[in-house]
DNA sequence: TAGATTGTTAATCGATTAACAATC
DNA sequence: TAGATTGTTAATCGATTAACAATC
């Protein structure tokens, strides 16, 4: 899915004064081919100009409704620690149109009610969810817990998580999840570096 | 890149006393199919028995020195923000074996010269990189400075990143660069959740 | 019109899966 | 030996790229 690429490069060309731009540009601004551009944005019936490319309001319009930018996206985050903090503050998300509304947590000391992001107790979490129709959240939580987190976030009615746990949950099929495992990104990094060591006869 | 995925998996299985398992096995505990296990192991020159399996503790050795799992590996941290702080007291890192060694700065109110961890100055990094033969990093800067600090990491001798600013820094053919942008994580959730949501006719 | 760019089809590439001979 | 599992080859699948007719 390489949607908000597409987008994200949009926005930049569009800082830069471009009204219009053709795949070529689009595809030096988001590291792809032409091709891809073309082809993408007919799968998703986004239709440009012969010889015109496309308008770049226009375009940025049907990628954003695509994505749903059009309104804010609420979101929730379970696991106060580390990471989760730093999930909570960072400031990417609402200027992105994503709100993380509140963050869920076992442990009482990191509670906070009546912050701008209020901490709640877990318990709370599933009656949250349902008054606030929330579809999206993020799991935070040490690996041994997260399984169980995600089943409670699934009978309350989320939709799609992104999980920092580092264990990979599996999707079902009216599920989404998206598995971010730190360790295991530094790992490939590490072993990727290794091997370029090696082949150069280190 | 699964090896770190099969050697989770496997760690996972020694834990319940699997002293061998079979491609079947490592599949179901790594979500993949038996056939791409044994693949991938035979790319790596990992060779099993017929009939017998793999040997726990031999794959595990072999899959932890290929991965750089024999000895800690060192790395640096740039930009002590938000996620950046995050990483600083990531727990995870320790245990697989990776060492966050320092963390650097262009704010002085950041620094912190005589920590566990140091924060230092920015002007710091090169000599830094250098003197203790540093491979690998993370850059958690904003997004303007993000190119400038790769850089200043190529040009000291790192040879992978693990990047966190929201722009796809391309990697080049010596030097190995993962992207990690939070926001396109949840915006392809929500796309896909969104999808689903319109497949079941809203 | 001549030239340039799209949208799409066909060709290519790479990765996954199936299948099975080798063999313990 | 009979049965089970590997290692690998061949078949399948899906995604990327090339190419070009349509057309503005």
């Amino acid at each position: 899915m390489r949607l908000s690429r597409y987008r994200n490069a949009i926005i930049r060309l569009k800082a830069l004064n471009f009204v219009r731009v053709f795949s070529d540009n689009l595809a030096d601004a988001a590291s792809v081919t032409a091709a891809q551009v073309r082809k993408d944005f007919s799968i998703f019936g986004i239709m440009g100009h012969r010889r015109g490319g496309y308008q770049v309001d226009d375009l940025l319009g049907q990628l954003s409704k695509i994505l749903g930018k059009d309104k804010f996206q609420d979101i929730i985050l379970v696991g106060v620690g580390n990471i989760g903090k730093a999930l909570l503050h960072y400031p990417g998300f609402e200027k992105s149109g994503i709100r993380l509304v509140a963050g869920f947590d076992i442990d009482p000391a990191k509670y906070v009610a009546d912050a701008n992001i209020p901490i709640l107790p877990l318990e709370k979490m599933h009656e949250y969810i349902l008054t606030n129709d929330i579809k999206i959240g993020i799991i935070a939580v040490p690996d041994y817990a997260s399984q169980q987190v995600l089943e409670m976030m699934k009978s309350a009615g989320i939709k799609g998580v992104l999980n920092f746990a580092p264990i990979t949950l599996r999707e079902s099929s009216d599920f989404v999840i998206n598995n971010i495992n730190l360790v295991t990104e530094l790992e490939n990094i590490i072993y990727f570096v290794k091997a370029a060591d090696s082949a150069r006869g280190k």
